[in-house]
DNA sequence: CCGTAACCCTGCGTGC
DNA sequence: TGCACGCAGGGTTACG
């Protein structure tokens, strides 16, 4: 499930094969993906455009195309891209495929059909839902200590739902909140108007440093994600919680916890991280 | 503002 | 071995 780390080294991947490549020829087999314009339409404004430059913002992946078109994708669950020879063999779940002009193909391929596209000028991003309402990146420098501590002041919300909250920070999913709530040692509860200064300064360094270790290791693969080469990621490797319900805590060797938290599996150290009284 | 639930969908784990 | 079932999961939307 991409979150920022994972869009961010797709977008890596995608940028040193796509670039300056053109489109020969579109084919769409789920036509549904397409959220506008028509699946047909989509097929002919990509046909001859040259991909310009790729970018991202908070799970999106922005393909910038010659004519001032962007293509925008986000991949909810289970999508991905793969990009290969056009004669290898199709796997199962290819939604739509890019044949590009370096004898190359980019493919898009989501077993849960939950992935959408968007083709607009450049001019009529804001006008993607979504997209549009996403809050601050966790790595701009804009987010501060200072910043955090106001958005918080009046939440009454548990922060792990508040992190997962796009419109307050873009990016953070499932994952990566557990892990920076444990690396913060703040109980998922915590509801974020409680968080006292101390609290809020280790929240502001947990997703910083969180953000750019997943970076750093290109993401993690728990279940399906692999970039557009068809690479894992590494940080799967250095969970502290995630994934880790019944294991040994590595910084107090409690019992790692898991809890449904606003409808999420929630993974965190109940002896590290604890509740309010 | 906040919480909950439905929706989308497939694969997988569980129970029989 | 196989079937039926229910759940997981991100983000949006609807509703109270």
């Amino acid at each position: 499930m991409p979150e920022l780390p994972e869009v961010e080294t797709i977008k890596r991947s995608l940028e040193e094969s796509v670039t300056n490549t053109t489109v020969q020829k579109v084919d769409v087999y789920l036509p549904k993906i397409i959220k506008e314009p028509s699946a047909t339409e989509f097929v002919e404004l990509l046909r001859g455009k040259t991909i310009t430059s790729i970018s991202r913002r908070g799970k999106y992946l922005l393909i910038q195309l010659s004519g001032d078109l962007v293509m925008v994708v986000h991949f909810r669950m289970t999508g991905k891209f793969i990009y290969c020879r056009p004669g290898e063999k199709i796997p199962k779940h290819t939604h739509l495929t890019i044949a590009l002009d370096n004898e190359r193909e980019l493919r898009y391929v989501d077993t849960r059909k939950f992935g959408r596209f968007h083709l607009v000028e450049g001019d009529h991003l804001g006008q993607i839902s979504g997209l549009n309402s996403l809050g601050i990146e966790p790595l701009d420098e804009r987010l501060t200590r200072d910043y955090l501590k106001k958005h918080l002041k009046f939440r009454r919300a548990k922060i792990k739902p508040l992190l997962l909250n796009q419109r307050l920070i873009a990016g953070i999913g499932n994952i990566y909140a557990d892990e920076i709530l444990h690396a913060a040692r703040i109980h998922p509860e915590r509801l974020a108007c409680t968080l006292n200064a101390r609290e809020t300064a280790n929240l502001y360094l947990s997703i910083k440093r969180i953000i750019r270790e997943g970076i750093k290791y290109n993401g993690t693969s728990i279940r399906d994600y692999v970039d557009s080469n068809g690479r894992l990621g590494k940080f799967q490797n250095y969970l502290s919680v995630y994934n880790r319900e019944g294991k040994q805590c590595a910084k107090c060797g409690s019992t790692i916890t898991r809890k449904k938290i606003a409808g999420r599996s929630t993974y965190f150290c109940p002896s590290c991280q604890k509740a309010a009284n």
